[in-house]
RNA sequence: GGGGAAGUAGCUCAGCGGAUAGAGCUGCGGUUUUCUAAACCGUAGGUCGCGGGUUCGAGUCCCGCUUUCCCCGCCA
């Protein structure tokens, strides 16, 4: 019998359809369902005959049992039973647990192991996106945060991922502010640290004006549609306002771990959205409404009636212009087959309205229509369940608050590990503080708004990120007790059993890591990981708790190091995958 | 008015149509001559917004009602 492979979910779910394939009670449509289960009924359970005896008026606790006996005669590394009204619940033997650990205990074992979906295909990762002109405030948390962590994910599964930075640099905005800069003769003569504050200040000025006033507003639009023309002077300004921007991001984008393969802005586009509006006009798509080019989509209930406006009335590009030409760049320059777009859920008929004129217009075209994912995000709330601001009322710039968490960690450690250089408390805070931070939006189910609060992600209980690098140190802690390299550990194993129920709890979380990772690839949902990386920190740390692992006995203390490898690796990969790093001590 | 998301323990949140709805915080009670007690163990806490329906089975799907948030033609 050949060695079980990584995803062991996935492998009972192949097989399980393997074996349905030659059984007369199933045909084709057979989906065995295959999930991680609780301990109680075995590590894993096939749920997907109750439904399919369903559709097909059988039996679900006899079908269920010939499918049981067709498994368990050609495989033993399972004891597969039949369980209330037609589970399949699948229990490892403890050996051939044992044989999955050894083979399955370090991050470059699962190298190539670990598939989806996604495995072998060109995506581009669309995140982070700010508008230039403004720094970064709160609200450009997620997008970074959760877009970082997916590109991960992707990358891990086998995707050949194009991380891009859509910044916006093209909008609006540009009209507002280089109005406001020709009204008050701002002439950049400060350093870009201050320069940026003040094209801030400058912006919310204009904004505000555009309010109150119609005919600044028109005056605006005026000097958006003279950059988007071309005109010098205010191409001049745009250039030097968007290389201020770049820098302060840039320090973000170091400080949090970021990096992007392609930072094409909205700018980038600007020579490509007259063969869109010439390409939906030719197939028929767009027309003129209110002096605007827009999309309808008839058969839609809403988009019938709500257009999709891809060029403004006063001649002027949008963002549904740029994403149009976007796209097609996507698709034919860097031969993306699937699109993912993590943007706050605000602009989720902005993107519907999108992929539906993509798919419509590449079709006419018969052209490749590429996957489409918009990832969508809710708010960050303040603590008092309204969207996050300072006691003035404006948005909390991003590095303050990085600065705040760092600072918090710092605090903490300080009184926990005094011993600690002030070096290595300086390291610990950067990791803990930025770690929590992130943690803390990717802990929660991305649609979701969700309650920013110092206090509760820089704790050490609960589901946050101290407890988890706690939990990595911890164990680091014993391979330096024990004078062993974590790289190097006996993996030539005497036991072929567990000696306590807390190893094999222990064990058998550890078995469900690929499956959660496909959950949370499918969704495209973080907080799945998080979940479960919390869940096996805390059945870890029930272990270290019970069971001694530096013991007298050789061949239980290196079962003991076996299991203390392997949750140290899921755990580091783990926390990579989230965009964290971890620690050797804290 | 139309649409979307949401309403689960006192609070913050998990819960892929499946098995007795779970965590953490808070409260109460324990555990350290032992690998990091920043931890662990125990206990308490629920009309899953309300009312119907589909199903062998509904917190999960459908319909109605209700409350909150968000979006709805030239912002992104």
């Amino acid at each position: 019998m050949n060695a079980l492979p990584f995803s062991l979910g996935s492998y009972l779910q192949k097989t399980l359809k393997n074996i349905a394939a030659t059984l007369p009670s199933f045909d084709a449509t057979f989906d065995p369902d295959l999930r991680p289960a609780e301990e109680r009924f075995g590590d894993f359970q096939a749920n997907g005959v109750l439904a399919y005896c369903k559709k097909m008026r059988q039996n679900p606790r006899s079908v269920a049992q010939t499918l049981c006996d067709a498994f368990s005669a050609q495989n033993k590394d399972f004891d597969v039973s039949v369980a209330g009204a037609g589970f399949l619940n699948f229990k490892l033997t403890d050996r051939a647990m044992l044989g999955w650990l050894r083979r399955f205990h370090a991050p470059e074992q699962y190298e190539g192991h670990f598939r989806s979906v996604f495995s072998d295909k060109t995506i581009v990762v669309d995140y982070s996106s700010p508008n230039t002109a403004k720094r970064m405030h709160v609200g450009h948390l997620r997008s970074m945060v959760i877009g970082e962590a997916l590109q991960r994910f992707l990358r891990f599964g086998g995707a050949s991922v194009i991380r891009d930075n859509h910044i916006g640099d093209w909008g609006t905005q540009f009209g507002i502010l280089l109005a406001e800069i020709k009204r008050t003769g701002y002439d950049f003569n400060e350093a870009p640290e201050v320069a940026v504050e003040t094209l801030e200040a400058l912006y919310q000025a204009g904004s505000q004006r555009t309010k109150d006033d119609p005919q600044a507003l028109g005056t605006a639009r005026k000097e958006l549609v003279k950059l988007q023309q071309g005109d010098a002077e205010n191409f001049a300004l745009w250039e030097k306002i968007n290389k201020i921007s770049y820098a302060s991001f840039e320090a973000i984008y170091q400080r949090m771990g970021v990096t992007f393969d392609y930072v094409l802005g909205e700018s980038f586009y600007r020579d490509k959205v007259e063969a869109v509006y010439n390409a939906l006009q030719a197939c028929g798509l767009a027309k003129t409404d209110q002096g605007a080019l827009v999309v309808f989509h008839p058969e839609h209930p809403r988009f019938c009636k709500q257009p999709f406006i891809i060029r403004k009335s006063d001649g002027a590009s949008n963002y549904a212009s740029t994403d149009l030409a976007t796209v097609a760049y996507r698709s034919e320059q860097l031969h993306a087959d699937a699109m993912v777009y993590v943007t706050d859920a605000r602009q989720c008929d902005h993107f519907e309205q999108l992929f539906l004129t993509v798919k419509k217009w590449f079709e006419a075209e018969k052209k490749p229509i590429p996957m489409l994912f918009h990832a969508p995000f809710g708010m960050v709330l303040g603590q008092d369940g309204k969207a996050i601001k300072t006691r003035e009322g404006k948005p909390i710039q991003l590095h303050q608050l990085l600065n705040e968490a760092v600072a918090r960690a710092y605090d903490l450690i300080s009184a926990k590990s005094p011993d600690l250089s002030t070096e290595e408390k300086r390291h610990v805070a950067e990791v803990v503080g930025l770690g929590a931070v992130k943690y803390a939006d990717l802990s929660q189910d991305r649609m979701s708004n969700y309650r920013f609060e110092f206090d509760k992600m820089i704790r050490f209980e609960g589901n946050t990120a101290p407890y988890l690098l706690y939990a990595v140190a911890r164990i680091h802690a014993i391979f330096r007790k024990a004078g062993i390299d974590a790289t190097h550990i006996a993996d030539d194993l005497s036991l072929d059993a567990f000696a306590t129920e807390t190893e094999r709890a222990l064990a058998h979380k550890l078995l469900a890591f690929p499956s959660i990772l496909a959950l949370a690839l499918q969704e495209l949902k973080p907080h799945h990981l998080c979940r479960y990386l919390y869940e096996l920190a805390g059945v870890f740390s029930t272990f270290y708790n019970a069971d001694k692992v530096l013991s007298e006995k050789t061949d239980v203390q290196n079962l003991r190091l076996l299991l203390c490898r392997a949750t140290l690796a899921t755990l580091e990969k783990g926390l990579h995958l989230l965009g964290l790093e971890t620690l050797e001590k804290m």
